[in-house]
DNA sequence: CGAAGCATGTAATAGGTTACATGATTAT
DNA sequence: ATAATCATGTAACCTATTACATGCTTCG
């Protein structure tokens, strides 16, 4: 048990689904690829975490819709309190601000330029979802209590969308700095 | 090449270092054991993008000092304008939000605070940084430039007090709705 | 007509962590 | 005393990505 599979646990335990809706449902969180996920999936439900049904789609490849049992939810609770590991983040585009200097003006401009786009991007999405939770909310008539199952979702895409903000301002900062002529010193 | 091969390329760009010293300065941006830099490091050494001298140190143990060779830098100008990967993380204590839910309510306090913990200090450390760095230019009288080596790593620690501060603010806030009864809704 | 989405799986490879190995000094 | 810092390296293992494999539908 890996923390990725703590982690498909722990949305086994919000609600059953296929190991293609898992993938999907991780990504903003840990990215894997359906390589991972099938193999763990497949290891749980040999040790009894999990179990699933086969269900078979017309048009549509059959599925195995996977949920969490007793067993996996003590797991699961059982990890909780556990102290978390450090986050870890590897990324490219931080790396390339070591040796920013030389490179041309065009260059840097595109590599915020594209950074800023990609997560204005994110941001619309992350909105959109949002929005789509507090629909529901307001829908179901149920406040999203910290007890309750959307709740770690709501939190996640407050965070998410918080980060959004702050990646789009550090571009826009560094971008203006280029054009203030600042950059103009060493050249 | 991968990733990281060209991250070390970059940091030695600015200035020559051990293995151990790059080692240490990746890691804000890129986790990387020793174990995993001093292969690297030789593998480029033998296809020419670094060289390196032996230089023995008396009560302490011999050192290597790797600087980066023409060849090593034509490398790393042509890979500055590729287009970045996007970035990955994993963070084990995001994935445990899913299932919240069914954590009592000391230890969804402790989560919380124990990530608060964690990016108060590496606030300080950054914010330490940034002002020694700060410093060191006003001694140098060369503003930082983009054109600067140094340009990199001050957006680099100015992104990394933002991004604490986001994840300080995320906290706090959901301490603040754990307070404010908001979370007896479900219980 | 090709790409993308749904849906599952395996195999090969690359990337990353932990452990093994050594050894002196300094701080707690 | 024990841990930490400096300093380098290898071996074993685990984790993650890419590629291979299949197949039908819908969208552009």
């Amino acid at each position: 048990m890996n923390t990725l599979s703590y982690g498909l646990l722990a949305l086994l335990a919000q609600e059953s689904c296929t190991g293609y809706e898992l993938m999907l449902k991780i990504q903003p969180v840990w990215q894997a690829k359906h390589s991972q996920i099938y193999p763990i999936l497949a290891k749980m439900e040999r040790s009894g975490l999990v179990q699933f049904v086969s269900v078979a789609q017309k048009e549509k490849p059959d599925k195995k819709v996977y949920s969490i049992t007793e067993k996996g939810t003590s797991a699961l609770q059982a990890w909780l309190p556990d102290l978390s590991a450090e986050p870890v983040k590897r990324d490219e585009m931080l790396l390339k601000m070591y040796c920013l200097w030389l490179a041309d003006a065009a260059t840097t401009e595109r590599l915020f330029r594209e950074r800023l786009k990609l997560y204005a991007k994110r941001m619309e999405k992350f909105r959109a979802s949002l929005a789509e939770l507090e629909g529901a909310e307001q829908g179901s008539g149920k406040p999203l209590g910290v007890r309750t199952p959307s709740f770690g979702k709501y939190v996640l895409l407050k965070r998410a969308i918080d980060h959004a903000r702050m990646e789009i301002d550090w571009c826009e900062w560094v971008l203006g700095m280029l054009k203030s002529g600042i950059d103009s010193s060493g050249a």
